[in-house]
RNA sequence: GGGCUGGUAGAUCAGUGGAAGAUCGCCACCUUCGCAAGGUGGAGGCCGUGGGUUCAAAUCCCACCCAGUCCA
């Protein structure tokens, strides 16, 4: 290994500038100086930092400046910038562009996978790049260790070599690496050491070198020019590699680093962020705990970022993140005392960041709104959490790990804020000290699903009609592959229009014709470049066919599929940039829209965004598709292309609506969008913190949709004519959407839900009322209304004295039996309630539903009377059982024909047990 | 995507199969010159929805809806 770091690092700059190579006797690694009497490599731990109040170069450089004179030198130097749509000459630090990452941790990210890989050219070559960069893996360093940020800037100047080093490689990275330390930024050759490492990391290795200066590594420069191959004939670390297609200069300067350096202050925050540090000192009232305050100075300019890249918090993936940034923020703020809001703070540092980023203040509304929401959130949660530990405590429950476990992991609840509050409550626990590793232990047995790799198969490749056309229904074609099911048969063709199933959309059904016989397709699927079509029956290969796809269903499915990147156009309308789709799923009678927003959206909302994508209609855009580069796509549209994925290889397809939406999309679309003729909302509900789903229907699905609801309408005013009769049959839609609403059930219940209160009704007045929503209410006003009068009939006194009854004297004791109860209220079973709140009564109630006795309670001292034990004989007689306390108890059973005999025997029982 | 909670009066919550409760708030009356406070009484519940088990379900089981929370 160390030969194989000292081949690749032996480098002409190195023996030309009089460089030498030496072992550090600290860590053992190899570096490079023209310090000759140095003998540890110059990083931590090795060394300590040589520049705290001893700043190097030669003046002292802001954020500001580091990147401007980062960015011009190499320009200078034939390195071009990049620029995108919205965020200019950066990437986001929401990596929309990648599937494996949730957020830009390197500039090199900006280029992973495709570029890398070698399967798309890179956007230039070569670049230079500041990128704003995430980091939350030693997220209890930051503030603490000095020099840890969540957020920070790497600085890269990149080449990618297709052969070797066409564009430059080794001597030319450790060059201008030199150059800009010494002449740009003035840092002494002789204080500068070149750590030879090896790197490795997501999927890519290669040698690098580390460049340190005053104890402090400044930059990486990185060689990439292996790749992980299980017949790699590299071992590294125990994994093989093998030679990646492009060998890769990957550079990354750190600016605050560099900024750093140069200002000498105590720790990297207090050159970073001075302005912040200082208003958030003397806003606080507990100012003295430094990393607490120094983590709140990264933590706002972190969220800064992540929402003003358009993060919206939520439970899942990226949004979690942010979230916990939030969440510790607003820990730290409570801690310090801080005399502010979170959402101040983020404002300051928008504010301080508009200069260079201009593009984090677009949602500076939503920013807003979202950080006051997530703020009362929380706040709500600790609230919730607090009551929870003085109950724990109140129960004189132990707050062991077990408690303190449950209480964050599935209340939220911090285990420092549990023991505040504990402590004042006068209970005093210990926090473990491995607590967070606890929790990791507790997910740490979630099974991970593993994708079946598909079985590579040698199938043919099919030439896809529907690229050319989205609308050819029918064509000509051969057999040229079989596969015969058990119940039908897998066909590829050579060309074909039937759409495979993919990207939230259904594959096509049709037919084939062959000899004038009709053979349906059932489905399309899609394996590779392949598109096989599912057919009942069979066919040779060599067969020629005719092909008709269904055209009506197809047709439906571009309306819904069009009308879902209308409906994502409409949402961003009217809610902001930060709505982001987060899954579609396409059907021939409805499609439903899942994306990214931070509350639940208002019914008047819902009413503007459909107008909004009615209106969107009407104007008749065209829709253009085009097969684009990779680059030029990005380049022109910007990430938002990949709202619905991020498709693989160098050319993809872009759906663009001028002036509505664009977006890389695989499936079939209309010509114009006024050819969605028309979109209802159906539905809108919350799926997960921070997602909503909004399902709707287009075309000619909207007016069968409205048919099916005038007729469920019509349906629930038949139901209700003998009592009401309304006036305006307006509004269906939003009469049924309130009657649900009324009734808290589903629309689809809502018949049999009317049916059920309506039940209870016994006079026949017709009532006259405006709309559904006036009967609704009053159906439901009602049914509560005749409730409670049956409960107070219930209560009255001496209630047994309305129904036919007898009484039977045993001594002092006397027995009510009620037999007859044809129209049986059910609450007067506890009727026997008041009869035997005088003394010495027994109560026997016979109903439909079966038998209830009662007995006072002096009974149940003086006799050691059982109304449960009695009940359980007679039950038996019903065929089924019964049971209760000793005062009051219920028998019931299938065979209802027997009560007569079963009040008789609980009569002779309970006479038993009195004389006994 | 996975795990874990919870849904009962306007609010906060008790209630582990056998009569729907407490506290605060609300209303009325008493007390007071008036207010605060106190006293007495009262109103206020599809016990999230649907199904199942049971003689009997707020309670047990299943599905769904809603909310919270942690992890990747």
């Amino acid at each position: 290994m160390d030969s194989f770091l000292e081949k690749e690092c032996k480098l002409n700059f190195f023996i030309n500038n009089d460089f030498i190579r030496k072992k550090c006797k600290s860590c053992g690694d190899y570096f490079w100086t023209l310090n000759y009497d140095l003998d540890i490599c110059g990083d931590k731990p090795c060394t300590d930092f040589s520049f705290i109040n001893n700043p190097m170069g030669n003046s002292k450089l802001s954020l500001n400046e580091v990147r401007e004179y980062f960015l011009s030198f190499f320009e200078k130097n034939n390195h071009s910038k990049l620029c995108y749509p919205i965020t200019g000459e950066r990437c986001p630090v929401i990596a929309r562009w990648r599937s494996d990452i949730y957020l830009t941790i390197a500039s090199i990210a900006d280029f992973q996978p495709h570029v890398t890989s070698g399967e798309v050219p890179p956007p230039a070559n070569p670049l230079v790049i500041s990128q704003p960069c995430i980091r939350l893996n030693d997220l209890e360093q930051v503030g603490v260790s000095g020099r840890h940020l969540t957020i920070f800037e790497m600085m890269g100047h990149h080449a990618f070599n297709k052969n070797i080093d066409e564009i430059y490689w080794k001597e030319e990275t450790v060059r201008y690496c030199d150059e800009f330390f010494v002449n740009k930024i003035g840092i002494e050759r002789n204080e500068i050491t070149y750590k030879e490492q090896l790197w490795d990391g997501g999927g890519n290795a290669g040698p690098c070198l580390e460049v340190l200066a005053g104890g402090l590594e400044i930059a990486t420069l990185v060689f990439m020019n292996l790749k992980k191959e299980l017949n790699g004939n590299f071992i590294i670390n125990g994994e093989k590699y093998s030679q990646n297609p492009l060998n890769i200069v990957d550079t990354g300067y750190g600016l605050e680093r560099i900024s750093w350096i140069t200002k000498g202050t105590n720790t990297i925050y207090e050159s970073v962020f001075p302005r912040v540090i200082d208003w958030i000192y003397n806003n606080s009232k507990n100012n003295h705990d430094t990393p607490i305050l120094y983590s709140l100075a990264d933590h706002s300019k972190c969220l800064a970022f992540m929402l003003g890249d358009g993060i919206v918090p939520s439970n899942v993936k990226a949004g979690y993140l942010a979230r916990l940034i939030i969440r510790r923020s607003l820990r730290f703020i409570k801690k310090l005392q801080f005399d502010a809001t979170l959402r101040d703070l983020v404002e300051i540092q928008l504010d301080n960041l508009n200069n260079d980023f201009p593009s984090l203040l677009n949602g500076k509304k939503q920013i807003f709104e979202i950080l006051d929401i997530e703020t009362k959130k929380y706040s709500d949660t600790i609230l919730k959490g607090g009551l929870l530990v003085k109950k724990i405590i109140k129960n004189k429950e132990k707050l062991d790990n077990k408690k303190l476990i449950t209480l964050y992991d599935t209340h939220g609840m911090p285990p420092d804020l549990v023991k505040k509050i504990s402590k004042k409550e006068g209970v005093y626990i210990e926090i473990p000290e491995n607590f967070y590793s606890m929790i990791a232990e507790l997910h740490s047995h979630e099974e991970r699903v593993i994708l079946n790799e598909e079985i590579k198969q040698d199938l043919p490749i099919t030439k896809k009609l529907f690229y050319d056309d989205h609308y050819t229904k029918e064509f000509d074609a051969k057999v040229i592959w079989k596969n015969k099911l058990i119940n039908g048969t897998e066909i590829i063709l050579d060309k074909t229009s039937f759409y495979p199933e993919g990207g939230g959309q259904p594959g096509d059904h049709g037919f084939f014709i062959v000899n004038n016989n009709k053979i349906k397709v059932k489905s399309t699927l899609k394996k590779g470049d392949t598109i096989i079509h599912i057919i009942e029956g069979d066919l040779s290969i060599g067969d020629k066919i005719h092909a008709k796809i269904d055209w009506e269903y197809r047709y439906s499915l571009m309306k819904h599929h069009t009308g879902t990147h209308v409906v994502n156009a409409a949402l961003r309308k009217n809610l902001g940039d930060h709505i982001w789709q987060a899954g579609s799923q396409i059907a021939d009678k409805e499609a439903r829209f899942d994306f990214a927003h931070y509350k639940k959206i208002s019914d008047d909302d819902i009413k503007i965004i459909e107008k909004t994508a009615n209106d969107l209609i009407k104007g008749g855009a065209i829709v253009e598709k085009s097969i684009i580069d990779r680059n030029k796509a990005e380049r022109k549209y910007g990430f938002r292309l990949y709202q619905g994925g991020v498709p693989p290889g160098n050319s993809i397809r872009v759906i663009n609506i001028p002036e509505v939406d664009v977006e890389a999309c695989g499936g079939t679309h209309l010509n114009n969008i006024n050819e969605v003729e028309q979109i209802r909302i159906l539905k809108s509900e919350r799926i997960q913190d921070g997602v909503n789903r909004i399902t709707f229907t287009a075309g000619k699905m909207v007016e069968v949709f409205q048919k099916v609801e005038i007729e469920q309408y019509n349906r629930i005013i038949q139901i209700i004519s003998s009592k009401y009769k309304i006036k305006n049959e307006i509004n269906i839609t939003n009469q049924l959407n309130e009657a649900s609403k009324i009734f808290s059930v589903p629309i689809s219940q809502l018949e049999s839900t009317i049916q059920r209160f309506l039940s209870d009704f016994d006079n026949d007045k017709l009532t006259e009322l405006e709309d559904l929503k006036e009967a609704c209410q009053h159906i439901f006003n009602n049914w509560k209304k005749i409730k409670k009068i049956k409960r107070k009939k219930s209560n009255e006194k001496e209630v047994y004295k309305q129904l036919p009854y007898e009484i039977k004297h045993i001594g002092s004791v006397e027995i009510i039996i009620i037999q007859k109860i044809s129209n049986l209220f059910n609450e007067l079973i506890i009727a026997g309630q008041t009869t035997i709140e005088k003394e010495s009564r027994i109560i026997v109630i016979g109903s439909k539903k079966g038998i209830t006795i009662a007995c006072s309670k002096n009974l149940t001292d003086e006799y050691n009377f059982d109304c449960s034990a009695v009940i359980k004989e007679s039950g038996k007689l019903l065929g089924g059982g019964g049971g209760g306390s000793k005062t009051l108890a219920q028998a019931g059973g299938p065979e209802k024909n027997n009560i007569k005999e079963a009040i008789e025997k609980t009569v002779e029982l309970t006479i038993k047990m009195l004389v006994k």
